[in-house]
RNA sequence: GCGCCCGUAGCUCAGUGGAUAGAGCACCGGCCUCCGGAGCCGGGUGCGGAGGUUCGAUUCCUCUCGGGCGUACCA
């Protein structure tokens, strides 16, 4: 199906008729330049300003050696209103803004567009371009903490709005299941097992001190019982570590998908080890003249891509370390063919990316074919009282227990809520409050009143008329084109948010779109003795419906029918 | 010390170099004989500070102050 994005396509047949315009003026001789500068058309805040607007006289000005307005009004003359059927007035204004004002024709169209393509709506065309988003990547050694999940809402959301930006979008996890910690967590399971059956064994200093690394090995004990205290150490690790994984990840697959998030590939950090592309990648880069030896450790020059020291690859006791599996893994994504990756990092790693950028450079792939989007840590709190964190005790909340508390769609809703580069205090008791305090309720309030209409129409016998038949001019209220209008705004907000890497815009717009409809609700009525009315406006709370659904599935929130 | 992110209204935050900087909450005052009042309408002296680039800076650059994070032969 063709998709619609009809503000995208305002804007190039504006922008057509400018560099028209432009060319025609410069053939005149009534206006010299070399080349048309990078300039846009934008959607003015003000509504005085017109519909659309462009800046280009203002770029032009110093090459054309002509003040802004000057320029502007040139470019004006040049335009005959017939080109777009909808242009009704182009005025210069400001500073040399040209302002273009549209009748609203071409917004009375859009509706039928929109329940033609459904759930497809905010689609854009595809671009046969395949992107790999990962996210979340959590050290299975314990359970999903809050960072995990804002990187997990972020990470899907994003991955929703690349799929509708038109990229082929793939989901994977990272499972770092080799290497220092995977060692430290088979000591400490292996203490704690040992303690359990009744050893007196010391527990690692710097061990896996939670609840949860015990509650393991109690289930360990409960299907092997004593049986492998008797083991060599090194057999016992292995079966103990192996059991603990397994658990790890099943329960992370399981806490994911209750958050809404199902992969498509699971990417273990063992098997680059074991197929030797770690080694393989160690080899290369040496030969190539990108590593030296020092102290006994091999060190990768990250210093000369901008880093600010160079960084261990194989420490001087023969281990790799995790640096060493990561530039195997990037390598390793690039041979499977993506024109794009996407990591999403806590900004405790933002040390990394220089190097992991300067690792790329020496394997010669483009590193701007990478983008790392860092997100700010998480502040829980419960009321105005901060929820303290703590490895050591054990005592934090996983995700399992805050969607147990809060429900799935208002995490994920609030997590999504903030731009990634801000620091999000995540209010618990606000989270689980049904009042007007709570954002994802308003929204989601709001496709509910929909869906009553909907019933009550259906209770008292009204029939909305097929689409084609629906006269849509009629809805030519404030409150009606405000809304239609920014319901239009749909697909390109999917675009700027893909472009910009930013899935708060998405939880921003449906905010938006759900005042729009509250305020019309509350000025006009949709079931009225006016059949052609009635039935505009039925077809405008259908639309309204579509795309707070729409918007919402794209952050992973449900949109629900009743409340 | 050095590096990255953030300082915008009382609070929590938006704001792809553009025209008069916005929203929610809180606070005050209004609005249903009518489709869900979990709603609507009205009420605002704010870009941490100082320079610079630009026709134009909340946005880019330098310095400075404040907060967070990082700065391991950890991940």
């Amino acid at each position: 199906m063709k998709s619609v994005n009809a503000i995208e396509t305002n804007k190039k047949n504006i922008q057509a008729i400018v560099n028209e315009a432009l060319r025609s003026a410069q053939q005149k001789g009534l206006l010299s330049f070399q080349d048309i500068p990078d300039y846009v058309i934008e959607v003015p805040r003000e509504k005085e300003h017109g519909d659309f607007a462009s800046n280009v006289a203002l770029l032009m000005a110093r090459q054309a050696r002509m003040s802004p307005k000057a320029i502007a009004g040139i470019i004006m003359d040049e335009i005959s209103l017939d080109k777009i059927q909808e242009l009704e007035k182009i005025e210069v204004a400001g500073a040399g803004f040209i302002n273009f004002f549209l009748n609203n024709s071409w917004l009375f169209e859009i509706p039928v567009q929109i329940v033609k393509m459904g759930n497809k709506y905010g689609y854009n065309d595809y671009l046969n371009r395949k992107v790999q988003v990962e996210f979340v990547s959590a050290n299975p050694t314990g359970n999903l903490h809050m960072g995990n999940a804002r990187g997990g809402a972020i990470g899907d959301t994003l991955a929703n709005i690349l799929q509708r930006a038109g990229y082929d979008v793939e989901r994977e996890f990272y499972v770092n299941d080799a290497g220092n910690q995977i060692e430290i967590f088979a000591e400490s399971l292996e203490a704690r097992y040992l303690q359990l059956t009744g050893n007196d064994i010391k527990f690692p200093d710097n061990g896996y001190a939670g609840q949860d690394v015990i509650q393991t090995v109690k289930n360990i004990i409960r299907e092997k019982g004593n049986s492998l205290v008797e083991m060599d150490s090194e057999t016992r690790r292995k079966i103990i570590v192996e059991y603990a994984l397994q658990e790890k990840i099943d329960y992370i697959k399981a806490t994911l998908k209750a958050f809404g998030i199902e992969y498509d590939h699971w990417f273990s950090e063992q098997s680059l080890h074991d197929s030797g592309k770690v080694e393989e990648v160690i080899k290369w880069l040496t030969d190539q003249g990108f590593i030296y030896e020092h102290e006994g450790a091999l060190w990768f020059k990250s210093v000369q891509y901008g880093d600010e020291k160079d960084e261990v690859i194989k420490r001087a006791n023969g281990l790799t370390t995790y640096f060493a599996a990561d530039i195997a893994y990037h390598k390793d994504k690039f041979e499977r063919g993506f024109d794009w990756v996407i990591n999403v990092w806590g900004a405790d790693h933002h040390g990394h990316v220089a190097r992991m950028k300067g690792a790329m450079q020496a394997l010669g792939l483009d590193p701007a074919k990478l983008d790392i989007l860092l997100m700010q840590l998480v502040r829980l709190y419960r009321g105005g009282n901060i929820v303290r964190m703590s490895k050591r005790t054990g005592t934090t909340i996983s995700l399992d227990e805050l969607i147990e508390e809060v429900g799935k769609d208002a995490a994920r809703f609030f997590f999504v809520m903030r731009s990634p580069d801000s620091h999000l205090d995540f209010d618990m008791q606000l989270a689980k409050e049904k009042s007007q305090e709570n954002p994802v309720y308003y929204v989601q309030y709001a496709h509910a009143r929909i869906c009553s209409i909907f019933r009550q129409a259906a209770a008292a016998g009204v029939k909305m008329a097929s689409v084609e038949e629906i006269d849509s001019t009629l809805l030519n209220s404030q409150e009606e084109i405000d809304l239609l209008r920014r319901i239009a705004d749909f697909p390109d907000e999917i675009l700027i948010a893909a472009r910009t890497l930013s899935p708060h815009r998405i939880a921003r717009y449906v905010l938006d779109v759900a005042g729009l409809f509250h305020s019309f609700y509350n000025h006009h009525r949709v079931l009225t003795n006016d059949e052609p009315l009635q039935n505009a406006r039925l077809l405008l709370m259908q639309v309204t419906q579509i795309t707070l659904k729409n918007a919402l599935d794209t952050l992973g929130v449900s949109a629900p029918e009743q409340m």
